[in-house]
DNA sequence: CAAGAAGGAATGAACGTTCATTCCTTAAGG
DNA sequence: CCTTAAGGAATGAACGTTCATTCCTTCTTG
């Protein structure tokens, strides 16, 4: 391995800990129990608590964009795409729901704020892929002409909604609802051509 | 006037710090000293910043649920009904982004994990008028056959995302924008008599 | 044995909470 | 009326705790 072990242990540890109690609910002292080392080692691998929070972040957002572009059929037409991501995505944080958590506490938190204001605005990542599906979308009249950020709501928003409920254990995410979730995701932007 | 105004500044206090920088970027020395009080002086209102947290919680969440029941058209017929749920909660907190952002980090932490379970298990509230919808809906055949929380999930989900890109500044809802949202809330969820 | 890694007690700042004291309003007594 | 006492609200300095971070010691490795 490149990095040592110890720097993967306090990072699933703080994984774990943050996700079930929160930012402030995680103390060092803790994370490095769970990680099975020393309050001081922690910091041989990261700054602060604020540089092992936003590593964490980067780390798992790597992870899940890895996901997303393994497998993604770059030469299909728009819907086909589409319906990968979203379905990519959802089975990738149904897998890994602590993944999911984590990244809806860090957006919810002053950290992500201003990460999402930038990522609105175009950053390099899996954004990439989507803003180009709805450039390209819009430009052949297949999806609605909104802005970006409203697709992407239009899109998302019931997803990640459905993925709280089922990570929190409120409903069940069977193989049918997410088939019937990822074409209802499509069927939010796509326009009608009825009109 | 009932209770002290006092109470109510600190209440005040409280909301503005807490939403700005959240619950921890809010010391009980700032609350007081925003809401033109001393530290001790929470305390007479107040058990614990806790209460404090779970009491504003509260009180926002009895406003909005009282503007919801405002000019609420009971017996008219159901999607009109739904139509003035969504459009009067979209209006609602557009005009109030203070209590959108914090029942948001409300919801998102510790506090409120619980909380969600009760409401989608149909306590007292809007949820009453909600959940009485969906059950009419789907007895009738006029809303999809799904879970109640999909349904929410489905409705919600993507006004929600939409609410928080318009109040953080990223996109501008208006007139025609939340027409159109409303509709397509709607449309989400009612049953396609096409098959 | 040298040099870096790990350990964990010590440190100090930040914070929620407490409480002895002060201030203010209202009532009582003359 | 005016003075003064009583009661409770408000104050804010002080306390104790929690926690991130540091620092010095001990261990490991080559």
């Amino acid at each position: 391995m490149k990095t040592s072990d110890k720097r993967t242990d306090v990072l699933q540890a703080a994984l774990e800990l943050i996700t079930e109690r929160g930012f402030h609910g995680a103390p060092m002292a803790e994370i490095a129990k769970k990680a099975g080392v020393a309050a001081g080692t922690i910091y041989r691998y990261f700054e602060s608590k604020d540089m092992l929070i936003t590593e964490l972040h980067r780390e798992l957002e790597d992870r899940i964009v890895a996901a997303l572009r393994d497998g993604y059929p770059s030469g299909r037409p728009l819907r086909e795409r589409f319906l990968y991501l979203i379905g990519a995505l959802l089975r990738y944080l149904i897998a890994h729901p602590l993944h999911f958590r984590y990244m809806e506490q860090y957006f919810n938190s002053p950290y992500g704020i201003s990460l999402h204001r930038d990522r609105l605005l175009g950053k390099p990542g899996s954004h990439d892929i989507l803003m180009d599906i709805f450039k390209q979308g819009m430009e052949e009249r297949v999806i609605k002409e909104f802005p970006k950020a409203v697709l992407f709501s239009l899109a998302f928003g019931p997803m990640i909604s459905l993925l709280r409920d089922h990570i929190l254990g409120f409903i069940v995410l069977d193989d049918t609802l997410i088939e019937q979730i990822t074409e209802a995701c499509w069927d939010s932007i796509k326009r009608n051509n009825t009109a």
